[in-house]
DNA sequence: TATGACTGCCC
DNA sequence: ATTCTGC
DNA sequence: GCAGAATGGGCAGTCATA
C-alpha cells in the first residue's frame, strides 16, 4: 500500500535518506533506508528520486546535460557568500568534495520545501540555459533558496558523483525489495529502458514485464572482464572457446530497420551523426536489427586494419564531420554480435546463434563488416592468436563462452579480455597531489618525470598516476612526500626528486601535455623501487623507443 | 578574430 | 579506461 | 566475486575574454 505524507516528495527528504545511506558501510542497511523510502513517493517523485540515488539528472537515454562542472558551482558559490578564493580552497581542503564544500560554506540554512520536481525542473533549465554567466546565475539563485543539507547534495548531484557507497546497481536492488519484484526483472527492464527512474514506476505498477524491446532506444552493452594471463582465460571459460581481436575503438550499438539506421554510444548516447558512411553501409542491412560491435579508424588501403585510436579520437565528439575529415579519418563498424533481428530480441541465445544470424545478413561493403574469430583450446593458442592480433594492430583479444547468452551490465566472466602493458618505465616524481573524497588527507596523485639523457640529468615529466598503490603504501609515502616538499602551490606540492616508482602504462604518444613531449596511456605504478636513485631511471630515448618514434638523433632541435 | 577555460565523453 | 578495498 | 571509489590523457564544442 503506498502511503502519501503530505511533502513526501520535498527534497530535504530524499537529502535526509541519502544521509542514512552515507552513515554506514553496511549494504543491507543502505538498501533498507531506500526500501522505507520509496514506498511515500508518489510516480514522479519516485522516478526522480531513484534517478538522484544512481547520480543521474536526467535518464541516462536523455541527451541533456547541465554543462555545469566545479568551476561554476565554485562561481556560483563565490558569488552568493561573497567569500573569497582562498575561504572556499580552505572549506574545500577540509572535505575533498565538492558538494561538501558547499554544505560547509552554505551550513545552518533551514530546510526548503522545494520539492524533487522543483530541482529536477533547475537541472532542466540549466541544459536549456546558453553561456555559463547564466548557468552560473541558476546555480546561485538556487543555492541561495535550499536548506544546509540540500545544498550539498543538489552540488554532488551536479558533480555527478555522490560518494556515499551507492550507485545504479543498489537502486535496481531497492526498486526490486520495496515493489517486491524478482531483482532479474528490474535490471533487464532497466538494461532495455535506460532510466532507472521509469523502472521504478512500472516496477510499483508491476508492469515490468510490459518491457519490450523498442527500436532506436539503446540497449546496455555487456562488457568483459580482465585477465592477465592466458592460462587465466582456459580456466575460466569451458573448453573450446572463442576468440576475437579486441579493436581499439568506439564501442557502438546499431539499430537498424530498412532504411533507418542509428548509432549508439557505451554510455547510451545517440552518435549517429559522426559516422555517416557507417550509417550508409548498414541501410538496408535488415528489419529490427540490434547491433554489437566496435567503431574503428579503418586503414585506406587495407580496410579490415584499424588505425590507432589516436585517429579516430578527432571523429569522436564531432557533431558533423566535415568532408575533410570523412577523407582523412575514415570509420568503419566491425559488427561482432547480434542482440535482435525481425524486432525480437534474442539475448538469451547463445553466442553461436547470435553469430549465425548475423551470417545470415547481407555484409555489402567494408564500412561495416563482421568481425572474424577462432576457436581456442589451450594457452597456446591464446597466445599465438594475441601475437596476432597485435601485428594486425590490435590491443588484444577478447575470449568468450560459445554457449553463453547477451547478458549486459554484468562484468561476468562469458566475456574476458586479455590485454598487456606495453612495458615498464622507471621514474622519479617530482610533483605530489591531494587526493579528493576519502583521499582528501593524503598525497596520492604522483607526476613523474624522466632524465632528458644519459650525460643531461634535467627531469622531463611525462605523466601522473594515482592508482596501483595500496591505502597502506599511500600512506607511508605521505609522510615522505611531506618531508621532502619543497614549495606548495594549494594541493599540490613539488618535492625533491628523489622517489622512484616502475609505472605501466598501454602507450606512450606524443603529447604537448608534458614536459617530455610524450605522455602515457592508462599510466598505474607498479611499485616504488626503494632500490633505485633518481640517477638509475629511464631516460627520454627510451620513452622515445617505447612511441615507435624513429630516430631521436634527427629531432632534438 | 583568435585563444583559452570549461565541460562532456571516448578510451 | 585500471586498480584497490570492504562486504 | 561484486560494487564502489578515485582518477589518467585527449579531442570537439561552446562561450568568455583578450
Amino acid at each position: 500500500m503506498t502511503v502519501q505524507l503530505a511533502g513526501a516528495d520535498a527534497f530535504h527528504r530524499w537529502c535526509t535518506v541519502a544521509d542514512e545511506v552515507r552513515s554506514t558501510t553496511k549494504r543491507l542497511q543502505k538498501l533498507a533506508a531506500l526500501v522505507d523510502y520509496f514506498p511515500s513517493l508518489p510516480d514522479d517523485a519516485l522516478a526522480i528520486a531513484a534517478r538522484f540515488f544512481s547520480a543521474i539528472v536526467f535518464p541516462r537515454h536523455d541527451a541533456r546535460t547541465t554543462q555545469v562542472g566545479g568551476s561554476i558551482l565554485w562561481a556560483a558559490l563565490a558569488s552568493l557568500t561573497g567569500l573569497s578564493d582562498e575561504s572556499l580552497a580552505e572549506a574545500y581542503g577540509r572535505h575533498g568534495d565538492a558538494g561538501d564544500m558547499v554544505g560547509d560554506v552554505l551550513v545552518d540554512r533551514p530546510a526548503s520545501a522545494h520539492s524533487l520536481g522543483w530541482i529536477e525542473e533547475r537541472f532542466a533549465a540549466l541544459a536549456r540555459a546558453t553561456g555559463s554567466t547564466a548557468r552560473r546565475e541558476i546555480v546561485r539563485g538556487a543555492l541561495a533558496s535550499l536548506g544546509g543539507n540540500e545544498v550539498r547534495y543538489f552540488a554532488k548531484l551536479l558533480a555527478g558523483e555522490l560518494r556515499i557507497g551507492l550507485k545504479e546497481a543498489q537502486v535496481e536492488e531497492a526498486v526490486a525489495r520495496t515493489f517486491e519484484r524478482p531483482l532479474e526483472q528490474v535490471r533487464h527492464a532497466n538494461r532495455l529502458r535506460g532510466d532507472i527512474g521509469e523502472v521504478a514506476i512500472l516496477a510499483r505498477q508491476g508492469r515490468l514485464e510490459l518491457v519490450r524491446l523498442a527500436l532506436f532506444h539503446p540497449i546496455g552493452f555487456m562488457l568483459a572482464q580482465p585477465l592477465a594471463t592466458p592460462e587465466a582465460i582456459v580456466e575460466a571459460l569451458p573448453s573450446p572457446f572463442v576468440l576475437e581481436d579486441k579493436y581499439d575503438g568506439i564501442r557502438a550499438q546499431a539499430h537498424v530497420d530498412g532504411e533507418e539506421v542509428r548509432l549508439f554510444s557505451r554510455t547510451l548516447d545517440d552518435i549517429t551523426r559522426g559516422y555517416p558512411e557507417v550509417v550508409a553501409s548498414l541501410r538496408g542491412l535488415g528489419a529490427g536489427l540490434v547491433l554489437d560491435g566496435e567503431l574503428i579508424a579503418v586503414d585506406p588501403v587495407d580496410r579490415r586494419r584499424a588505425r590507432p585510436f589516436a585517429v579516430l579520437q578527432r571523429r569522436l565528439g564531432r557533431k558533423a564531420p566535415t568532408p575533410a575529415v570523412l577523407a582523412e579519418a575514415p570509420v568503419g563498424f566491425v559488427v561482432y554480435d547480434l542482440l535482435a533481428i525481425d524486432h525480437e530480441l534474442v539475448l538469451d541465445s547463445s553466442y553461436e546463434a547470435r553469430r549465425a544470424h548475423l551470417s545470415s545478413l547481407s555484409w555489402r561493403d567494408d564500412s561495416a563488416l563482421m568481425a572474424s574469430n577462432t576457436l581456442a583450446v589451450t594457452a597456446h593458442d591464446v597466445e599465438t592468436a594475441f601475437a596476432r592480433a597485435r601485428d594486425a594492430g590490435n590491443e588484444g583479444l577478447i575470449a568468450k563462452d560459445p554457449a553463453s547468452a547477451y547478458t549486459p551490465g554484468r562484468r561476468g566472466k562469458s566475456w574476458v579480455k586479455l590485454k598487456r602493458a606495453l612495458a615498464t618505465l622507471d621514474v622519479v616524481v617530482t610533483g605530489v597531489e591531494r587526493g579528493h573524497g576519502r583521499r582528501n588527507h593524503v598525497l596520492s596523485d604522483y607526476t613523474f618525470a624522466v632524465r632528458a639523457s644519459e650525460v643531461d640529468p634535467t627531469l622531463l615529466n611525462v605523466g601522473k598516476a594515482y592508482n596501483g598503490l595500496t591505502d597502506a603504501e599511500i600512506a607511508t609515502l605521505t609522510k615522505r612526500f611531506e618531508s621532502i616538499t619543497t614549495e606548495r602551490f594549494g594541493r599540490f606540492h613539488t618535492v625533491r626528486p628523489e622517489v622512484v616508482l616502475e609505472v605501466t602504462f598501454d602507450i606512450v604518444q606524443r603529447s604537448t601535455r608534458h614536459k617530455a613531449g610524450y605522455a602515457l596511456r592508462f599510466p598505474r605504478i607498479v611499485r616504488v623501487r626503494d632500490d633505485k636513485l633518481p640517477t638509475e631511471i629511464d631516460t627520454l630515448a627510451r620513452v622515445r623507443e617505447l612511441a615507435g618514434d624513429s630516430d631521436p638523433s634527427t629531432d632534438d632541435a
